[in-house]
Parts: C-alpha cells; sequence; structure tokens
DNA sequence: CTTGGTTGTCACTCATCGGTGAGTAACAAC
DNA sequence: GTTGTTACTCACCGATGAGTGACAACCAAG
C-alpha cells in the first residue's frame, strides 16, 4: 500500500493523495484507538462494541489494540481511567451565584445539573445503560471507575452542608440518581418515559419541575 | 437436548431409552418455544437471545420457529402479549386490609408492590433493561405492551383518589417508576446503587424506607 | 553494511450468528 | 397399500465475531 515507484503508473502525474501515509507514532494511533472506542461505544452503544469494530473505526489493525491495551478489557480500562474526569470537565464547580443555604437547596442544584450532564454526555449514558443490562468484568470496572467519580464530586460538593434529621441521605441520593439515570435513559432510548413523554424541551421542563418538588419534599 | 448421531444408525433392537421421543404435537411444541424463550430471556438476557440459543433451549430446530412464529420478532411479539396479564398475576389488586384514604397512601402502597414484583421478576428486569439500552422494532413491541399494561393497572388502582393540587402526578410517577426501575436494575446488576449496597433484605429496608420518605415528601 | 527492535499489515483459524432449501417421519383419508 | 398433509430435522450458506502467527516496512545502533 505504500508508494511503490515499480507500480505501473499510466497516468505520470496523477494526484497521489489516496495512499494516505500512515505515520509510523504509537502514540498517536494509542490515542486514536482509545478516541474510537469512546465514540463508538457513545454512538452504537456496548451491543456492537467490539474488537473488530474498533478497529474499524480507528482506522488500524485490531492486531495493535491487542498489543497497546492487551485487548478488550484493557481498552475498557483505559476508558475507565478518562471517567476519573467526567465531572470535573462536565459539572460546574461553583453554585452558579446561588447561595446554598441548605441541603435541600444543595441538592436541587445537583440534581438538575447531574440529568443536564447526563443528557449530554452519550458516553456516559451508555456506560450506565451498560451497568444495569450485564454484570461482566468488562462493566464491573467501569462501573467503579464511574460510581468512585460520582461519590467524590457529591461529597466535595456537599460541603460543610448537614441534611435533616431522620432521613438517610445515602440511601434517598440513590433513589433520586437512580431515577435521574433511568429518566434520561428511557428518555434516549424511546423518547419517553412511564407515560411520560421526553422529547421536546418543554417535556424536560416539567421532568425538572417535578423532580425539583420531589427533592424538594424529601429535603425541604 | 440435540438428537444423538447415532440415532441415525438404525439399530433394530437398541435400548429405545434416551430418543426422548419428540410427539408430534404443534402446540405443545409452539409452548415449549416460548417458554424457553422467555426462560432465556429472563436468565441470559438480551445479549445472547436469538434464534439459534432459543431453538436449543426448546430442543427443537430453529426453522420451526420461523414457521409458527414468523422468527423473533413473531417470537418477540407473543412475549409481549404474554406481558399484558403480568401485573394482574403478580400484583394484588386489593388493598391488603388497608383504608387508602389519601393518593399518598395509595401511592405508597402501589411504589412498594411495584417495587417488590420488579425484584420478583427477572424477565421483566431483563425487558426494562432492554428497554433503556436498545431501540430496535423487537424492543419497542415489548416495551409498548409493557407500558401499557403498566398504565392500566395504575388507573385501575387509582379509582377515584385524586392527587393533591399542585403536583404533576403523571411526572412525578414517571420519576417514581423510573426510580424503581433503576434501583431494581442496579441491584440486579452490581448488588448496588450509587453506593448504597443493595443485598442483604436489611439493605432493602433501608430502600424502601427511602422511598416511602420520598412519596410522602411529594404526596403527604 | 548487518542486526535487532518497533510499528503496522495480512492471512489465516475457529466459533457462532441468522437464514434457507431440501429432505424425512408420522398420520389421516382413500 | 398409495397419496397428501402436517410436523419436524438436517445440512448448508454467507457474514461476522475474537484471537493468533507470520511477515513487511522502518529506524537506529553496532
Amino acid at each position: 500500500m505504500l508508494n511503490d515507484p515499480m507500480v505501473l503508473t499510466p497516468i505520470a502525474d496523477a494526484p497521489q493523495a489516496e495512499p494516505e501515509k500512515r505515520v509510523r507514532d504509537r502514540g498517536a494511533t494509542e490515542k486514536a484507538i482509545l478516541a474510537a472506542a469512546k465514540a463508538l461505544l457513545a454512538q452504537e452503544g456496548f451491543q456492537n462494541f467490539g474488537i473488530n469494530a474498533v478497529a474499524r473505526g480507528a482506522g488500524c489493525d485490531k492486531q495493535l489494540i491487542y498489543r497497546y491495551y492487551g485487548g478488550l478489557n484493557g481498552l475498557v480500562d483505559a476508558i475507565g481511567a478518562d471517567l476519573g474526569t467526567w465531572v470535573k470537565d462536565r459539572i460546574p464547580e461553583d453554585t452558579g451565584g446561588m447561595f446554598l443555604l441548605t441541603y435541600g437547596d444543595l441538592m436541587e442544584r445537583l440534581s438538575l445539573l447531574f440529568l443536564q450532564a447526563l443528557r449530554d454526555d452519550p458516553l456516559m449514558r451508555r456506560i450506565v445503560a451498560w451497568e444495569v443490562s450485564e454484570n461482566t468484568e468488562q462493566v464491573r470496572r467501569l462501573s467503579e471507575a464511574r460510581s468512585k467519580a460520582l461519590a467524590t464530586w457529591l461529597e466535595r460538593m456537599r460541603g460543610s452542608l448537614a441534611p435533616p434529621k431522620g432521613v438517610d441521605p445515602v440511601a434517598v441520593n440513590a433513589i433520586l440518581i437512580a431515577a435521574i439515570q433511568h429518566i434520561v435513559l428511557s428518555a434516549s432510548a424511546g423518547g419517553q418515559c412511564a407515560g411520560l413523554a421526553l422529547k421536546t424541551p418543554k417535556d424536560w421542563e416539567k421532568a425538572e419541575a417535578a423532580l425539583k418538588r420531589i427533592v424538594r419534599g424529601v429535603y425541604g
């Protein structure tokens, strides 16, 4: 495939555009593979996520995935490593000019932030869907990385605010997070959830209002 | 059980114990196929759900699936048809001796019933997981059957109780259902959800308490 | 120059998938 | 018996999956 002068070229001055010189650069190739894997997972989902597809997307041979990442498992680990920075990249740290006086203020804001961040990130959505659909080694690693990142973010944002007495914040927050994740997943898959349409901005306003109502109901 | 290849050699007086005489009974075969499909979906999930696997599980040739159900799509339709009776079979209609005076009473009870029913039904869990993971024709049909069954059940149980003013019951209930579904799916897949362990009965008590708290917070 | 390691490509094996066309076993009517 | 229908099995196809071993191109050190 590389330039071969011996090849008979009937057209002497034909543009040599197509050979597409592949540079010998391991670092660049590794990055291309990782990027292709993330893009593929985000766009196609975990159903069609495989060695062949990733190699195709990265424009290289699958052998290189085995060499550089040790196969799909290692590649998934590499994706998981990126996940640690997800919330940091995606969710603003400041309070957006609001004064968060109570735990309810905080959780209302965090819920909406999390909802929005998840809606905006197809890769993360696929990973969440993967988590609830399979229980393999690959998924477990991804899941662990994700939940750890989420937990540290939550802890950091909480600051010194204390939840009200009489509620179990871990359990309640788990349910809230579950609700947000499932709502976003359902919307992404079918445009609705349990009879509630989730397509237009108007639809989402209703969902957000209900979510706020729920958070306020439990946290005041 | 696939036919033993030795069957091809007609030994006249060989012990006929193992051939496992397959009766020529179309109805029985159809039921076997449907049962195998449901069992396979419940146990293995939608990942390994295919014509070959179902035929293997039903102990018949896959050709029969094409003949009797018109392929996988028709088979999925048949599964969906069963789904209509799910809530009727799984969830008690009576109030368990309670007087449901308010909408909050009702929704608290329904939430816990739904949670329990979903925890007890692996097939339904797989279908829910399928719904949020894919958007194919097959899934859409299943999803429609399920959501319709759920909606009619909810409507019937509601009776004449009216939700409190100022809340959007459709949106709020959608979020509650989403939360329940995701909690159960997460637990089933990884034994935890957002840092909340969900393995022991004790764990589930906490989750149920938090769920009740949330329902009461929004509906009073 | 030769040598050896790195980078990338190719050509395979083996398994499984969905799907199909041809053939066989049971049975009822004549 | 013969015939025709129904229930069922078998053998194969092309496509695609994961995984592996051998080889070509390149580059730097000796």
